[in-house]
DNA sequence: ATGTCC
């Protein structure tokens, strides 16, 4: 059983309690359930060594590894402990937003060859690959080190421009692709440009309301045009990263030091961040990061020329443009003012967005005067947002947000309910194109094993975390 | 999330 105490409105915080350094606290949707074990893992990550201010929990907040899914915990960069639990097994699983000039009325009924091409150029499923040459190994440091850079220098990017509009500019400095193993290295060598499985998926999107007409402009939001969401991460080279890094972290811990050998769970497996296993540890994750980036680079570049070849259009009439792109789970050297005074922390963020308000010289120009662009996803058969970061989230929440909707059912609750049923053809009827892999996946992903994602971003904000944009929704889903 | 157990 959790204690909570209600601080203000849907914000709630866990006392800090026997070795706890911070108290928790925690954003949520309705009152928390006290016996909620993605609780306990807020007071797990209280234990963290280094832990400044409190350990976070986003409204889509759910059980994970170690660390809670929709968990934020920021540790001083010098003193702190870095943990594989604290950025999970996807390394920069992340979203992106294209926007483009097309009017989604006048798209509908040529949908099905836009996804059927979609579904042709860009591998899915679990084991994808191929979608473009396997890379000897240094094409591969390239993408380790420079992430979207490398897929724009490579020609594989829809516009030369598309990496200063990711987050980091789509490249974390200090990646060390010499700390990435040869096995993960064979792993990725040819999944760049691939999607994955799970809830990753693209997306053609309508923009279907826009909430801040102001913000909406600056992001280039026009409602009733056509937006491409691509969700992905690093594949199996991120996988293997976490994997072998846990494995190399785990029986050491108790000889970091007290803190270290008392903390709460195995699953919480950290370092100190200036050890040798912390720092590589940092810098396999932030290659993989990289990797992501790529990944997701080179899937716009395809999902682009899909579009261009589906509708025979001219790039000049598609009008692709990236609107922006997020890290959903990473760990990041980041500046934060802490009691006035700013100071170099490490941010974790698993499953949780970076939310930087006004006037960051951070956040891309464009965008600057409003905050900059969080976006999250839904479920496939409901719909996404696109919100802007505050100044208030620099002040409680290291600059974080909510990254989806979080699931409400297990996998095997979904599948259950999904027995005899068909869930292509439930999304078919409300006029939604999908084409999946499998249907086993597109089960567990079905919206009803989702929260309302409305509801999460309203928690948001609510609380003046971020601000609402504007809606999308899924006119065509493509799904591993 | 993941060549969903080297």
């Amino acid at each position: 059983m959790t204690q909570l105490r209600r601080i203000e409105g849907d914000l709630w915080e866990i006392p800090r309690e026997g070795r706890m350094k911070v108290p928790g606290r925690v954003y949520a949707v309705g009152p928390p359930a006290p016996d909620d074990p993605a609780l306990e893992q807020v007071k797990n990550v209280a234990h963290l060594p280094g832990i400044l201010r409190f350990s976070l929990a986003m409204p889509d907040i759910h059980w994970g590894y170690g660390f809670p899914i929709g968990g934020v915990a920021a540790v001083d960069a010098d003193a702190g402990a870095i943990s594989p639990g604290g950025v999970g097994y996807d390394i920069n699983c992340g979203v992106r937003v294209i926007t483009t000039g097309l009017d989604a009325e006048e798209l509908r009924p040529r949908l099905h060859p836009v996804a059927a091409q979609l579904y042709r150029d860009i591998p899915t499923g679990v084991g994808a690959s191929r979608a473009i040459p396997r890379l000897d190994d240094a094409e591969l440091d390239g993408v380790l080190r420079d992430g979207a850079r490398w897929a724009v220098r490579r020609g594989f990017a829809a516009a030369s421009d598309d990496a200063e509009r990711c987050e980091e500019g789509g490249r974390l400095a200090g990646a060390d692709p010499e700390a990435v193993s040869p096995r993960a290295r064979q792993r990725g060598a040819d999944q760049v440009g691939t999607l994955g499985s799970g809830n990753h998926f693209v997306e053609v999107d309508r923009i279907a309301e826009i909430h801040d007409p102001r913000a909406a402009e600056a992001f280039g939001l026009e409602p009733g045009r056509v937006a491409i969401q691509i969700h992905s991460g690093s594949r199996g080279l991120g996988y293997q990263v976490c994997d072998e890094s846990l494995a190399a972290l785990a029986p050491r811990l108790a000889g970091y030091g007290p803190d270290y050998a008392a903390l709460p769970d195995r699953q919480l497996a950290c370092a100190p961040i200036s050890s040798p296993e912390g720092r590589r540890y940092l810098g396999a994750m932030q290659a993989a990061a990289n990797f992501a980036w790529a990944n997701r680079q080179v899937m716009t570049g395809l999902a682009v020329r899909a579009f261009l070849h589906a509708l025979r259009i001219s790039e000049r009439e598609l009008g692709a443009r990236l609107l922006y792109d997020v890290c959903h789970n990473v760990a990041k050297h980041e500046e934060h003012e802490i009691d006035g005074v700013p100071r170099r922390v490490l941010v974790h963020r698993k499953g949780a967005t970076r939310a930087f308000g006004p006037g960051d010289p951070r956040v891309p120009a464009p965008y600057r005067e409003v905050g900059q662009p969080v976006l999250i996803p839904g479920d496939m058969g409901r719909y996404s947002y696109v919100l802007a970061g505050t100044a208030k989230a620099m002040r409680d929440t290291f600059g974080s947000s909510c990254h989806g909707a979080g699931r409400l059912l297990s996998r095997g609750e979904a599948l259950r309910r999904a027995r005899g049923r068909s869930i292509a053809r439930e999304l078919a009827d409300r006029g939604i194109e999908i084409i999946a892999r499998g249907k086993k996946t597109l089960a567990e992903e079905m919206s009803e094993a989702y929260k309302d994602v409305a509801r999460v971003v309203a928690v948001m904000d609510g609380a003046g975390i971020s601000r609402l944009v504007a809606r999308l929704e899924p006119l065509a889903v493509i799904k591993g």
